[in-house]
RNA sequence: CGCGGGGUGGAGCAGCCAGGUAGCUCGUCAGGCUCAUAACCUGAAGGUCAGAGGUUCAAAUCCUCUCCCCGCAACCA
């Protein structure tokens, strides 16, 4: 038994996500961790919301709410969702957790020791009427280059030039709108990345197996400009973790906090501390030291293209940095961007499906199958509501849902509710039985190597191999010469009805357990040997015809719903 | 010369790393079946692989250049 700690990037505290968040880390993470538990494996999944920073701040005040009870609600309300997703998580934790705090200390204790943290004193562009430091991108005005008048302090949406906030001309909080900006000198500290890029550098060329996307943007990271750079790792916040070193004192240090991309991955690790504070589990360091078992670990962690530079050089500059013997990661899978009918989600502008609106016009499961069977693995993809009503229709409804339907009726006019007996398999029963073996064993390779849309692929042509073995053993017609026979060709597909439960549940979870629940059967296993699971149902066991398992998507509520989520919600 | 990903029949994708008669799903057309959610099954038409050049007996696959789309560009997280 193999043991699997799984991952998935945080997701920030600030708001309902959209679908193109969910398939950018939760839901294949979720995919992955399913699957490995149905094989039998030892898993730990793991996520939490990633709660600090300007964002959370900022949304916190427009909703006229102190900060944490503000990012307890929201972490309630992501919980919750997370759960109408059927997301399995072992724990869903939070980065603002006492247990992060202790730990996110603890390492910057440890970099300090190791003499990997550096003091930079840099200017800041603070407003005194929004009482804050400014990120850049929160400071507007007038571009230098092309006279746009609201261009950021990063970079000018107009003319795309890359600006420094001290470029722009008339600048402005983009929060109040305040012009009385002071530039104020502060002192940071930097985690001191670039002391460690032959490390970082050795380690990413010995990950061979990863995805190109995740090596070339690591790559890009280390070679680009003047190579790896070191990174700040405070600021100037009220709502963070506070600056530390272990449990001490960190000599003027004392108002700022840890930025949240340091504190952020630590969080994983913390999370598995929060699991067992939780009451879920017993051992953390089992998964996460590699003196305490970890080495037997294989970490997985998911997420989408603009998490890769951290998760792939900062946080393992953090773990090695540290001296420490902690677990990093073996594989990284990471996505592309899901666009909504030809342009971008928009959190602002509402524009696209949210999780929370999804969940309201249809089940998890529709969801999840089309974001899964789409992910965006190998380039950006787009969601479109005539692709998702297809894909819906005729996939699940057609495919599968009319396969179940199908058989489950003729059985029960037939032969009543129950896995009727007699008759022996045959020729087209082994060669069918044959064809599901490789078919599966395709499908368990894909799972395990993360190629989720092949897995769906081959997920799909299980399911419809049931239709072509029915169609060319036509029971409705050997039934009239031949009941024995019938009644074996019948029994067969109702043992397929329950395989499928088991092969598709970690796309459709919820699909198959009430597919399971139908069987009448709470046999789980695996089909190692497809042989044996065709006889898992024996003759006389009852079951029940299901309702409809996937209604269909009709023209009308595609259309309804292309207006509906247009934009501005 | 900033970096990365992508450009394959009407649509969405696989194949490219390890060159050898272009594959899948949807759509279209034809046929079959009638157990089933007007579903299912079978077959056919349709592409020369963004463009140009090169290497090779042979290129979608390797090399060079050009064009187009998307994303990123380190204090947004």
């Amino acid at each position: 038994m193999q043991r699997h700690l799984i991952t998935s990037a945080i997701p920030y505290i600030n708001g309902v996500k959209h679908l193109g968040n969910l398939i950018g880390s939760q839901l294949p993470a979720d995919l992955y961790a399913r699957y490995q538990r149905a094989r039998g494996n030892d898993v730990l999944f793991l996520c939490a919301t990633d709660e600090h920073g300007t964002p959370a701040e900022l949304a916190a005040a427009k909703a006229n709410q102190d900060i944490s009870e503000y990012c307890k609600e929201m972490h309630a309300v992501q919980a919750q969702l997370a759960d109408g997703f059927r997301l399995s998580f072992d724990h869903f934790g939070r980065s603002s957790s006492q247990e992060n705090h202790k730990l996110t200390q603890h390492f910057a204790g440890q970099l300090e020791a190791a003499g990997l943290i550096k003091e930079v004193i840099e200017t800041q562009i603070y407003s005194h009427v929004d009482r804050r430091y400014l990120p850049d991108r929160y400071i507007e005005g007038t571009c230098p280059a092309c006279g746009f008048e609201d261009a950021r302090g990063d970079q000018c949406d107009n003319c795309t030039k890359q600006l420094d906030p001290t470029d722009l001309i008339n600048p402005r909080s983009s929060i109040s709108g305040a012009t009385e900006l002071e530039q104020r000198e502060t002192k940071h500290l930097y985690l001191c990345q670039s002391n460690m890029k032959d490390n970082l550098e050795h380690w990413i060329e010995s990950k061979t197996d990863w995805p190109v996307l995740t090596t070339s943007i690591a790559k890009k990271w280390l070679h680009d400009g003047d190579g790896l750079q070191d990174r700040g790792i405070t600021r100037d916040l009220d709502w963070g973790i506070p600056v530390k070193k272990g449990n001490s004192p960190w000599p003027g240090m004392e108002d700022k906090v840890f930025y949240v991309w340091f504190d952020a991955p630590i969080e994983y690790i913390a999370c598995a501390q929060e699991w067992v504070n939780a009451g879920k589990g017993n051992d953390w360091e089992k998964w996460w030291r590699t003196d305490k078992g970890a080495d037997e670990v294989v970490y997985t962690q998911f997420m989408g293209k603009d998490n890769v530079p951290f998760h792939t050089l900062s946080f393992p500059a953090t773990i090695l940095g540290s001296g420490e013997p902690w677990k990093l990661v073996d594989y990284i899978k990471s996505f592309n961007y899901l666009n909504y009918d030809g342009g971008q989600f928009s959190t602002s502008r509402g524009r696209g499906v949210f999780m929370d609106d999804a969940l309201e016009i249809l089940p998890a499961d529709y969801w999840r199958w089309w974001l899964l069977s789409h992910a965006p693995e190998s380039s950006d993809s787009e969601f479109t509501w005539d692709n998702f009503q297809s894909s819906i229709n005729k996939d699940l409804a057609d495919v599968l849902g009319n396969f179940v339907s199908r058989v489950t009726k003729f059985c029960r006019s037939k032969f009543g509710e129950e896995i009727p007996s007699g008759g022996d398999y045959g020729q087209a029963e082994s060669s069918l039985i044959d064809n599901l073996t490789s078919q599966v064993k395709s499908y368990e390779k894909y799972m395990e190597k993360i190629e989720i849309r092949k897995a769906a692929s081959e997920l799909r042509a299980i399911w419809a191999l049931g239709n072509e073995y029915l169609q060319s053993s036509a029971p409705w017609s050997v039934y009239k010469e031949d009941e024995g026979t019938a009644a074996a060709q019948i029994r067969l597909a109702l043992n397929l009805i329950r395989i499928y439960a088991v092969l598709s549940q970690p796309f459709i979870p919820t699909t198959s357990e009430k597919l399971m629940l139908a069987m009448d059967c709470d046999d789980w296993s695996w089909p190692e040997n497809v042989l044996e699971a065709t006889n898992t149902l024996i003759a006389g066991a009852k079951f029940t015809v299901p309702e409809v398992l996937f209604q269909k998507i009709s023209d009308e509520e595609c259309e309804n719903w292309r207006s509906q989520f247009s934009g501005t919600r």
